[in-house]
DNA sequence: GAGTATTCTCTACAGTGTAGAAGTCAAGGG
DNA sequence: CCCTTGACTTCTACACTGTAGAGAATACTC
């Protein structure tokens, strides 16, 4: 997988193609990217694209890799709360710098973190905070789906304060069966999504805190290791 | 929006088509799925289907609508906490029943969900629950990012236990700055579906119950009227 | 019936990803 | 030096995509 045997300019080459790729997508989002475009950007044949990585598929895998390397990821410390949420903001900073790419991040890392580096500090915090293995690995993936599910969510626009159009939409709703929507429009309009992101994640770890504290002393399963905090 | 003026078998054949474009994205997903094989499928011609849903896009999204149909929405009870559990249960079974169509209700309905019914249903729940309206509007979107991602993650097949491949995988990572991972092998092997998502369910709720309690009695805000629980 | 509105189909076009053959060039051995 | 070898690039070609535009077919109103 790595690097075959490289021979001639393969390891510049590809990088470069690699970036021009992201830049391309950045820009223009899945609509606009196709090979033949990044081809004839960087002023080469589409098949030495697909030369250097084996197809469409593959290339969008590696941007999606890529964008990774744009945000630091914060590495454990003694205070599991604020790893949860360094790691969450890592996440929302990478939204926010690159709103077309995210979204090809979410397709395919969402569905399994190949990121190993950002689910050993969630793990590690879960355990931190008193849940149980079992607890933990399935709790560990829902706040992927969580944070991921959130960020891609404010990428793609949804996470603004509505507009005209959506209020005279939500004020054309039945008002019987709509109550609680309707009379929610004034906190829609003027949401902030700094506040409702950073009342999110608190709301995962209060939870979380509560089913820790609801369990006591965990190690209910057969976990290997004690393994404290560190 | 609705029917401009059917003339003919409008109505009929609209409802075909979309009928059998829904079958053939849930049989076969996105990639087999094109407006050539479905006009081919219904002995058609493809402007046929185009010319009753503008485009393609506006094809799948009313796919990713008409997916809705398939599960029965709860309505708000007394009980918000189960009416919580409700619509998330409600989200998991249309991933369950129609995973190849979920992403793209996902795409389209994560990004807003059009889907009044319900959200009616959550921003009741948490309303009950005693949160003031600021944190009732960022929180209903938390709660959607929540479920749709992790039902979204649970089609693509990533909440299941993990397989050979995936532990030998975990097992070539660096032990030192892998220890929770490694650690958590047993227990991401046995991992129990169901059991993940009630539990991440059961957090979300924790924690919206442990910020009411935390902000007292709510109404900071200029809500216009109390709106009891029902 | 005639006229008209509406739906369907045909043809055509600009794109797409990519298989396979052919070309191009650098390095190494005779 | 030439000639083989091998990686890298390009060319050509194919099957396939969504969809614009003109035409043919159909049904409804009068």
């Amino acid at each position: 997988m790595a690097e075959p045997k490289s021979r001639a300019r393969r390891g510049v080459e590809r990088s470069e193609i690699l970036d021009a790729a992201f830049n391309l997508f950045a820009s223009t989002g899945e609509q606009g990217f196709s090979i033949r475009k990044l081809a004839a950007a960087l002023g080469v044949d589409p098949m030495t694209v697909l030369h250097h990585f084996g197809s469409k598929e593959e290339l969008l895998r590696a941007i999606a890799d890529r964008a990774l390397r744009d945000i630091e990821m914060p590495v454990s410390t003694s205070d599991w709360q604020s790893d949860l949420k360094a790691v969450a903001n890592a996440y929302r900073t990478l939204a926010h710098r690159h709103p077309l790419v995210f979204p090809l991040h979410f397709r395919y890392n969402a569905t399994g973190p190949t990121d190993h580096i950002s689910s050993e500090v969630v793990y590690c915090a879960l355990r931190q905070a008193g849940l149980a293995d079992a607890d933990v690995a399935g709790l560990g993936l829902a706040f992927y789906a969580f944070v991921l599910g959130f960020a891609l969510a404010e990428a793609e626009g949804l996470l603004r304060p509505i507009g005209p159009s959506d209020e005279a939409e939500l004020e054309g709703l039945e008002p019987e069966t709509y109550k609680a929507t309707r009379s929610l429009i004034p906190a829609l309009k003027t949401l902030d999504p700094d506040a409702a992101f950073d009342n999110s994640i608190n709301v995962f770890i209060l939870g979380v805190a509560a089913l820790a504290a609801g369990r006591p002393e965990s190690a209910s399963h057969k976990s290997k290791v004690g393994f404290a905090t560190h």
